[in-house]
RNA sequence: AAAGGCGGUCGGAUAGCUGCACGGCGGAAAGGAAAAUCCGUUUGUGAGGAAAGUCCGGGCUUCAAGAGGACAAAACACCAGAUAACGUCUGGCUGGAGCAAUCCAAGGGAAAGUGCCACAGAAAAAUACCGCCGGAAACCAUUUCCGGUAAGGCUGAAAAGGCGAGGUAAGAGCUCACCGCGAGGUUGGUAACAAUCUCGGCAAGGUAAACCCUGUUUGAAGCAAGACCAAGUUAGGGGUUUUCACGUGCGUUUACGCAAACGGAAUAGAUGGGGCGUUCUCUCCCCUCUCCAGAGGUAGGUCGCGAUGAGCCUUUCAGCAAUGGAAGGCCAAGAUGAAUAGCUAUCCCCCUUUUUAGGGGACAGAACCCGGCUUAUAGACUGCCUUUUUAG
RNA sequence: GCGCUCGUGGCGGAAUUGGUAGACGCGUAACGUUGAGGUCGUUAUGGGCUAAGCCCGUGAAAGUUCGAGUCUUUUCGAGCGCA
């Protein structure tokens, strides 16, 4: 895919946080389908509660997400997919390697479950993920 | 040199690679043109002293309102000045802390009125329990009654100026010296106030961060303010198709036909299809051609919004200072799920370690813009002042 | 952006107008009852020093007051409302 867009929408996030999820140590990772976007591109969002800490540790903790997503994203994302990326205490003091190689893990698991749940059902048959 | 006080400046630096936002430049398609969209470009810029808390004051916007005044409510309160304004700042006064430099103070009114002052104590704001003194009566070791007194008394945070002398039946500012207090005058000061002189003899406690009184200030709401554009929905209108159930017309005829007859209807009716109610049947409910488009303004978008502002820097003048005037120079973030990041190298600072080396670099992220206040803050540099010690 | 409310033992929650803080309930511990447990009853229970006793304690720090859980200011935390 060529393309990276950012999700806005608080529609968007919540039909993510209904669908796939993978926890990793340094951030949280979901997925799922997009609705109505091309098929060239994917599109990532990302989420930092007030739990993390005051306003300048959730912009670093976004801002080394999208770093990381932008490194990755080409060659691992699936394309006409939503992925929403929930940082962690952790995601804006580990080392970036580490940020990197979890991001990559989760995005391996999770499009390895999103192929797995296409292939034996239609794609209306399981809106409810059961694991 | 040590200890301390009051300020000021800064808030890691440089280079490279990969990326972000806005602006500039160039190009693309479309278009009358512009705006907007997409692509490229290293061409420019890119968080703070508090951006924070939202505690005050303004600009700006909308609403309300004759000017103005009053009530209510809230805030403030020594004096003078600064300022657009302020509850801010500067200088001074008074009181307090400190050897000092210096620091701290919501610092008007209790003689306008109301309330409160637990426990203790005779008594908490008005009085006489004990005591002291005098007189009278009873009775004769003392008791009772009347009067004077505020010296002494336990208590308490607080008990009718302090201390000494005179004075007295005992006492008392009753009188006197000193101190304190109050009133008036003089001098100095713009003033708060200070110094000094004269007089009064002492008025009857605290609390106003209890109600309150006096004086001053405040119209309300906030950029999600507000202005503009504007899908969908939709008043209304046009066109096409269908319908003869309705009115009129025509034909035949008394019940049908005619929409290449007209009007009206489209939320009248019929037929068919779809949706919903688990399944089937029935009933019921909703939807079912297209174009234009008023008003309103929803979703959404644009502006407000940053290169003109109580702006910043330098010099100079006035002023003790806050600050103000003049001259010269400069233009410096503008996002909206919200831009500054990631990595590498060198230098700087701190910690650990025998070296190599390893770890760390505070508080903290603009959201319409300014002036303050408050709070958080590793460390670095620097100016002035005070005290003590040593040397000359 | 504007505005409001609340912080008291381990937990919930009292404290009249400023006057001895921890009422009341739950919990915990010990003892009794029981063969054992539950229920029930009694006692104790904030922290420090061993007991009497003293000191410190109402989110934190200052202030007013003779005296603050209560009044005032600043601050920290939690929650709520409106646009």
């Amino acid at each position: 895919m060529a393309k990276l867009l950012i999700l806005k929408k608080r529609k968007d996030f919540v039909r993510a946080a209904k669908g796939l999820k993978v926890v990793t140590p340094s951030l949280i990772l979901q997925a799922a389908q997009s609705l109505c976007v091309p098929d060239d591109c994917c599109r990532f969002g990302f989420t930092a509660t007030k739990k993390l800490g005051k306003a300048h540790i959730r912009n670093r903790t976004k801002r080394r997400m999208r770093a990381a997503v932008r490194d990755v994203f080409y060659d691992n994302a699936l394309s006409g997919t939503d992925y929403v990326l929930i940082g962690r205490y952790k995601t804006a003091t580990v080392d970036f390697m580490a940020l990197k190689s979890d991001l990559l893990y989760a995005l391996s698991k999770i499009n390895k479950m999103i192929t797995e749940k296409k292939e034996p059902h239609s794609d209306e048959a399981d809106l409810h993920p059961t694991d």
